[in-house]
RNA sequence: CGGGACGUAGCGCAGUCCGGUAGCGCACCUGAAUGGGGUUCAGGGGGUCGCGGGUUCAAAUCCCGCCGUCCCGACCA
């Protein structure tokens, strides 16, 4: 056996591991940038499509997208006194542009709150300018010390939420509804059971008055925040003077909240569900649902199997199934099905000339086990398929959760959980 | 910023201790056969050995300096 590049063992090295999947998969690489990672279109997709889930639930509890810009003043920053303190250790400054020294330094967004808020005190007048429900999808840059793929990069893309209310409680609601957004969205569409709670006070957000987490189980029993929600009281309106008239006439400040998940996610997606052959996707959120593997040996064969496929393809792709046919020649279809396993396709239809005789495809699953589908129930068959294993998977990572496997580190990042196994002690994985 | 490991072909590595023609596997290109779980044979292309100095007849190899990467730690909204 040649040394075929070989998938370092969880058992052995987890975040060799970690790495390895990824590479193998070609989700992602370095970049000449220190800290920064290139998203290759393979990880980009899965990207793209939590984004396409969440986007739409955002639209639906009410939200509307809008876009800030990248730099921020740098005495913004400092407005808000927990803020700054947080965030001026980490950021990127911009002092020149245009080959000119800038009379106030640019920092690169770290999170927008500031420059949001800005604005939300020239567009605030009235209680019923309230409530505003705003959505960005964006890129930030936070100078982290120490960067894993996925995880923690100096520059990543989020989605940042910020929300203006004139009540506390209005703000509240807000902050919790979409702690219940991202929650179904993790066990939903990432099969990635969640438990939700409180932050500590040294591990909320800066300026916060309380941060909400939801926190993934990875297989080495460690827990990821994998979003947070946080209620910010008054304390940005206060900063930016963003106040409003209320029903009965008196000034006050608005009550807000802000939430992000960003693209870590991919990162909590690769370390609940994949194995030592490599990446395994969740279908909802897999790039290519279904990969459909030819085999054949004469040029004859060839052309009715291949034939057969792009029909099977094309049927698959009408009812919205990401298909892709690997008619690559050259290839044993055993290689194809290495690869393709380790690229995560969670569905493989094996198609040779005896299933063109047949009029059947043979449906593998990428966790294993293999079955013929007569193409009459093909679509059926492959969506069933594809439903089984989403669910497959969530149960699965529910067992070890349930397990109560967390590893035994008691730095209690989350207080209060308020759902779940109690009385978990989270080791946090690259901490919040 | 500390500790560890490393830097030689696109990728993974050997060669470094003990200086003497730059090698192996995978990948890639050409051709033929092969094809239901990682094909085989034959031929071929590809290298400022991280960078800069020094020692030497001769440096991937020894010495000095620098740069970079990964892992662990500190940091982490």
């Amino acid at each position: 056996m040649a040394d075929r590049q070989r998938i370092t063992p969880r058992a052995e090295d987890f975040n060799a591991w970690y790495n390895d999947v990824i590479m193998r998969a070609e989700l992602a690489d370095y970049s000449p940038v220190r800290g920064c990672m290139v998203i290759r279109p393979r990880g980009y997709r899965i990207w793209e499509l939590m984004q396409e889930a969440l986007d739409g639930m955002f639209k639906e509890t009410g939200h509307e997208n809008a876009y800030f810009p990248l730099f921020i003043p740098q005495s913004f920053l400092a407005k808000e006194a927990e803020h700054v303190e947080g965030f001026a250790p980490q950021t990127a400054v911009v002092t020149h542009g245009g080959g000119k020294e800038l009379e106030e330094p640019l920092v690169v967004r770290p999170t927008s709150e500031t420059i949001i808020y800005a604005m939300l005190s020239k567009w605030v007048q009235s209680y019923r300018d309230l409530p505003v429900l705003l959505n960005q999808w964006a890129n930030i840059v936070r100078w982290e010390m120490r960067t894993r793929l996925f995880l923690r990069t100096t520059e990543f893309l989020w989605q940042e939420g910020h929300t203006a209310h004139a009540t506390a409680d209005e703000a509240e609601a807000e902050t919790q509804l979409i702690l219940g957004v991202y929650r179904r969205f993790m066990e939903e569409w990432m099969a990635m059971p969640v438990i939700t709670g409180v932050k500590t006070e040294s591990e909320k957000f800066a300026g916060a008055v309380r941060t909400y987490a939801c926190e993934g189980l990875m297989q080495d029993n460690r827990a990821l925040q994998a979003g947070t929600s946080h209620f910010l009281g008054q304390n940005f309106a206060r900063a930016f003077g963003t106040q409003f008239q209320t029903a009965s006439g008196e000034l006050d400040y608005v009550w807000s909240s802000s939430w992000g998940v960003s693209t870590r996610l991919v990162g909590g997606l690769i370390m609940t569900h994949s194995d030592d052959v490599g990446l395994v996707c969740p279908p909802r959120l897999a790039p290519t649902q279904v990969v459909i593997v030819p085999i054949f040996r004469r040029d004859d064969e060839r052309t009715r199997v291949i034939e057969l496929g792009n029909r099977m393809a094309d049927e698959l792709r009408s009812d919205g199934i990401r298909v892709l046919l690997d008619e690559r020649d050259g290839m044993k279809p055993g290689a194809k099905y290495y690869e393709w396993e380790s690229r995560g396709v969670p569905v493989r239809l094996e198609v040779g000339p005896r299933d063109v005789e047949k009029r059947q495809a043979v449906l593998a699953r990428r966790s294993g086990g293999k079955a013929p589908v007569s193409l009459d129930e093909l679509g059926a068959g492959v969506r069933g398929a594809l439903d089984d294993i989403q669910v497959t998977l969530l149960a699965a990572a529910r067992e070890r959760r349930e397990a109560n496997t967390y590893r035994g580190v008691d730095q209690g990042q989350l207080i209060e959980i308020m759902e779940g196994p109690g009385g978990l002690a989270f080791g946090g994985y690259c901490g919040s």
